[in-house]
DNA sequence: TGAAATGTTGGGGCG
DNA sequence: ACGCCCCAACATTTC
C-alpha cells in the first residue's frame, strides 16, 4: 500500500469510534498529525488548563499510535496543504469541529485541497447528531431545550450512530525527519517565571483514551444509580466527570450513549430500575448537543447576548471584587469553595458553576463574559459551545435561559446541597470548625463561636464582599432598567 | 436546574 | 364550648 492518507486529529484524540480515522486507515498508509493552531483561534485560543490537558492527551494518543503522531504549530491553513505536498497524500480525513473559527478554516481548506485533487473526508465523530439533523418542522433550529431533546433528538432525528471499533491494523506512513516538532515545543505547559499552577491539577486527573474509557465504566458501574438526585451534591461522586474527555474527544458521546443503554439493560436484569437516572444522564449529554446547536446557528454566542435587550445591561466594573471571586475570597463560603475547587482541580461541580456564576453576574453584577473568560482559562473541560451557552443561560440572556430574576442565594444553596458541609470544609478549611448552622453564613455567627473556632473574620477569612440581600435587590432593579430601556429603544424604531 | 413575599389552612393554647 | 390568636406548614404569586 503506497498511497498516503493524512488523518488530522483535532477534538477526536482517540482511536475507538473514530470513523474519520478509520477512513484514513482504509485509504492507505496513515500519517496521523496534530496542529496547534493558536494563530487562527484568535480569542478562542485555548486556556491554560486545556493546554495542560492537551499536553497529556497528545502524549497518550502518541503512545496509542506507537509514536507515529506528528506535531505541528501554526496556521493549519498553511501547514496542511504543505504536508499534503511533501507527502503526496491522496486522502485527508478529519472529524468535524463546530467552533466558528474552525468551521471557517476547515471549509476553506477542504475547498482548496479538493481543487488539488485530494480526497477530503470529514465525518461526524463528536456529536450524537449534527446540528442540521435536529431541526423543527419548519427547518429552523430549536430554541428551547426540552422540545429540542424530546422531539428533535429522540423522535425526529435518526438514532445515534453505533460506536465502531478501532482499526484492526494500522500501517503508518514513513515520516520524514525534519518537518514536525516535539511535544515540548508546542509550549503547552507554562514556563517559569509563570507559576506552575498546573502541577496542582496532576493528582486529580488521568488523561487519554483508555483513562476516559475507564472513567466511563467506573461511572456506569458505581455512579449511575442515583445519578438524578446525587448529581446535585458536590460532596458525592454521582457525577461522570467525563466532560474534559468528551471535549477532547478521548471518548465519543455515542460510546457513552450506548454504554448507558447497556447499563440500563444490565440493571434491569438484576431487577433494579434506573430508568430515571439513565434518562437524566442522556439528557445531560443532550445539553451538550443543544449547546453545539446554539453555537452552530449563533456563531456570536461566545460574546453576544442572544437576547438583545441585554446589550443595555448596566454591568459594573469592579476589579477588586473580580479578583476576590477568582481567588475564592468573597467571604461567601460556598462560592469560595467552588472557586477554589476550580483553581485547584481544573473542575467545578455543575451546581456550583451555576451558584458561582449567578453570584458574579447578579450579586456583583460583573459582565458574564468576564466570568466566561475565567472559566475558559481554568477549566480542563473548557468548551466554547458549552461554556458560552451556559454563561448565557445563567445570565438569563441566552436561548431557553434561566429567567433573569432567578437569583441563587448562595447561603441556601450551601445549606441545601452541601448539608453536612463536607465539600465546603474541604476547600475552605479555615472554616472547618464552624458548626453547620453558621458554615454558610459565618457573618451571622455569634462572636464567641467565631472565636472558639479560631476564626478572625476579615483576617483568616474575609467578610462578605457584598450584602446578599441588597445586591439581589439591585440586580433585579438593574434588570428592570435594562428591560425598559430596551423597550423604549424598540419603540423608537 | 430559585427565592422571597404573600396567602391559606389547621391545630393548639388560652381566656 | 367557643372564639381568638399564634404560628407552623404548605401553596401561590411575584420578582
Amino acid at each position: 500500500m503506497s498511497d498516503i492518507a493524512i488523518h488530522w486529529f483535532r477534538q477526536d484524540l482517540r482511536l475507538s469510534d473514530n470513523p474519520a480515522f478509520i477512513k484514513a486507515c482504509e485509504s492507505g498508509a496513515v500519517l496521523p498529525i496534530y496542529i496547534l493552531d493558536d494563530d487562527t483561534a484568535g480569542k478562542a485560543k485555548m486556556g491554560g488548563a486545556s493546554r495542560w490537558w492537551l499536553y497529556h492527551s497528545l502524549k497518550s494518543l502518541n503512545d496509542s499510535l506507537k509514536g507515529h503522531l506528528r506535531l505541528y504549530k501554526g496556521k493549519a491553513a498553511d501547514i496542511l496543504p504543505n504536508l499534503q505536498n511533501i507527502y503526496g497524500a491522496k486522502t485527508i480525513t478529519w472529524t468535524r469541529c463546530y467552533e466558528p473559527w474552525r468551521r471557517q478554516r476547515d471549509e476553506a481548506l477542504k475547498e482548496q485541497l479538493k481543487q488539488k485533487g485530494v480526497t477530503v473526508i470529514s465525518q461526524n465523530g463528536s456529536l450524537l447528531w449534527e446540528p442540521w439533523q435536529v431541526l423543527k418542522a419548519d427547518n429552523t433550529p430549536y430554541k428551547v431545550f426540552t422540545p429540542f431533546y424530546r422531539k428533535g433528538c429522540l423522535q425526529s432525528a435518526p438514532a445515534p450512530a453505533e460506536p465502531v471499533a478501532p482499526p484492526a491494523d494500522m500501517v503508518f506512513a514513513k515520516a520524514l525527519q525534519e518537518e514536525a516538532i516535539e511535544l515540548e515545543q508546542l509550549d503547552l505547559l507554562p514556563k517559569p517565571p509563570i507559576p506552575d499552577w498546573h502541577l496542582s491539577l496532576e493528582p486529580h486527573w488521568s488523561i487519554g483514551e483508555s483513562a476516559a474509557q475507564k472513567r466511563a465504566r467506573d461511572f456506569f458501574e458505581t455512579g449511575l444509580q442515583g445519578y438524578k438526585m446525587g448529581r446535585d451534591f458536590p460532596a458525592l461522586s454521582h457525577i461522570s466527570k467525563l466532560s474534559a474527555h468528551l471535549h477532547f474527544g478521548e471518548i465519543s458521546p455515542n460510546q457513552l450513549w450506548y454504554w448507558a443503554k447497556e447499563a440500563a439493560q444490565i440493571m434491569q436484569d438484576k431487577g433494579q430500575t434506573i430508568d430515571a437516572d439513565i434518562d437524566h444522564f442522556c439528557s445531560e449529554i443532550a445539553w451538550r448537543e443543544f449547546s453545539y446547536s446554539l453555537l452552530f446557528y449563533h456563531p456570536d454566542l461566545p460574546d453576544t447576548p442572544l437576547q438583545k435587550s441585554f446589550e443595555a445591561f448596566p454591568w459594573q466594573q469592579n476589579d477588586v471584587a473580580l479578583l476576590a471571586w477568582q481567588m475564592g475570597q468573597t467571604g461567601i463560603p460556598i462560592v469560595d469553595a467552588a472557586m477554589r475547587q476550580l483553581w485547584q482541580t481544573g473542575f467545578m461541580h455543575n451546581r456550583l458553576r451555576m451558584v458561582a456564576a449567578s453570584f458574579l453576574i447578579k450579586n456583583l453584577r460583573i459582565d458574564w463574559r468576564i466570568g466566561e473568560a475565567w472559566f475558559w482559562d481554568c477549566l480542563v473541560d473548557a468548551d466554547l459551545a458549552a461554556n458560552s451557552a451556559s454563561w448565557q443561560w445563567v445570565a438569563g440572556c441566552g436561548a431557553d435561559a434561566a429567567p433573569y430574576f432567578r437569583v441563587f442565594n448562595p447561603v441556601l444553596q450551601g445549606e441545601k446541597f452541601d448539608k453536612d458541609g463536607t465539600f465546603t470544609r474541604q476547600f475552605v478549611p479555615e472554616l472547618a470548625k464552624l458548626p453547620n448552622k453558621y458554615l454558610f453564613k459565618p457573618w451571622e455567627a455569634p462572636s464567641a463561636i467565631i472565636q472558639d473556632c479560631g476564626i478572625q473574620l476579615g483576617k483568616t477569612y474575609p467578610l462578605p464582599i457584598v450584602d446578599l440581600k441588597r445586591s439581589r435587590q439591585q440586580a433585579l432593579e438593574a434588570y428592570e432598567i435594562c428591560k425598559s430601556t430596551a423597550f423604549a429603544q424598540s419603540e423608537h424604531k
